[in-house]
DNA sequence: CCATATGTTACTCG
DNA sequence: ACGAGTAACATATG
C-alpha cells in the first residue's frame, strides 16, 4: 500500500540490483488484469528489452527499456518485488514472473488491484497526474492556487491530480504537522496555515524515505520492499494510528473519523477547525 | 462473522 | 460541472 516514498524505496532498491541491464527472456502472467487483460499483448512488447533504470513518478514505478518502451507499476494496495533466482513461482500471490538474464523479477499482489502498463509516451501517460512534491516545482505560490477550493483539505491531498504521491499515512501526518484539521475547508485556510502545510508536506514524505517506508502491522501484504525488507518509519508516526493515544504535542486524545472514506487520525485540540 | 486495510475508478446524486 | 458518497476490485488480518 505504498505512497510516494515506499515506492521512491523501491525504485532506488530496484534501481541498484542486478536487473539493471539485464534483457527480459521470458515472461509469465498468473493474472491477466494484472497487465491490461491482454497478456499476449502485453509480453510480446516487452520480451527481449533490456532494463535500462527504474524511477518514480507519484504513486507509479517507472522501468526504462530499450525504446521506445517504458514499463509502468502501480503497486495499489499489496503489490511488492522479489528477485530470485530460479524463476519459478514461489506463491500463489505471484502475479507476474519476468525471467531475467541472471535473475527473476517476482510481482507478489494478494489483492490483485496492481496494474503494470507498457507507455511509448511518458508526458501523455501522466497528463492528469499533479506535480512532485519534492521537486523545485513544488513552489508555495502553485500550492496556493491549488487550495482555492471549497473542499475538505484531506480529500485534495489524497486527489493524485492536485498532487502526486500523497496517501493516507502522510495525508494525515502532514495535516497534524502543520495543524490543520482534516475537514477543514481549503480555500478558508490562513495564509499561516497554507505556509505551514506546504512545508510539512516534502517534510514527512523526506522522513518517510529516510527511513525506507512505513511497514505497518505483522502481515506481509503491509508494505515491505524489494525482497520483503521491512521499512523502519512505522517508528516515527506522529498521528497515524495513534487513535486514543496522546497528541505528541498537546497531550489530547488522537480521535480517528471518516474522511473521504479513509481513517483519518488527528488531533481535535491542535488540529482547529476555523 | 464483522470491520478494516498505506489505492483507484466508475457510478449516482445533489 | 463539481464534489461527495458508494460500491467495486480481491484478499488478509484482527
Amino acid at each position: 500500500m505504498p505512497e510516494l516514498p515506499e515506492v521512491e524505496t523501491i525504485a532506488q532498491a530496484l534501481g541498484a540490483s542486478e536487473i539493471i541491464g539485464s534483457p527480459i527472456k521470458e515472461i509469465a502472467v498468473f493474472w491477466e488484469k494484472t497487465v491490461g487483460g491482454d497478456a499476449k499483448h502485453f509480453c510480446k512488447k516487452m520480451e527481449g528489452r533490456r532494463i535500462l533504470s527504474l524511477s518514480r513518478r507519484g504513486k507509479y514505478l517507472i522501468f526504462t527499456l530499450d525504446a521506445p518502451y517504458s514499463l509502468v507499476v502501480h503497486l495499489r494496495m499489496s503489490g511488492q518485488f522479489y528477485l530470485r533466482t530460479p524463476a519459478v513461482k514461489a506463491s500463489i500471490h505471484e502475479q507476474v514472473v519476468f525471467t531475467l538474464k541472471n535473475t527473476s523479477l517476482h510481482f507478489h499482489d494478494p489483492r490483485k488491484f496492481g496494474r503494470m502498463y507498457l507507455s511509448d509516451d511518458l508526458e501523455n501517460f501522466f497528463a492528469h497526474l499533479g506535480g512532485e512534491p519534492l521537486s523545485d516545482s513544488f513552489t508555495f505560490e502553485e500550492f496556493s492556487k491549488k487550495l482555492q477550493k471549497e473542499r475538505a483539505i484531506k480529500s485534495l491531498l489524497l486527489d493524485q491530480s492536485v498532487i502526486a504521491g500523497i496517501g493516507n499515512i502522510y495525508a494525515d501526518e502532514a495535516l497534524w504537522l502543520s495543524s490543520v484539521h482534516p475537514l477543514q475547508k481549503a480555500s478558508a485556510l490562513t495564509i499561516e496555515r497554507q505556509q505551514a502545510l506546504w512545508k510539512a508536506i516534502p517534510e514527512v514524505l523526506k522522513r518517510g524515505l529516510a527511513f525506507r517506508g512505513t511497514s505497518l502491522g505483522t502481515g506481509k501484504g503491509n508494505f515491505h520492499s524489494v525482497n520483503g525488507q521491512a521499512g523502519e518509519h512505522q517508528s516515527y508516526l506522529q498521528v497515524f494510528q495513534r487513535k486514543a493515544k496522546p497528541c505528541f504535542r498537546c497531550e489530547s486524545l488522537i480521535q480517528k473519523i471518516v474522511v473521504a472514506q479513509r481513517g483519518t487520525h488527528f488531533c481535535p485540540s491542535c488540529q482547529i477547525l476555523k
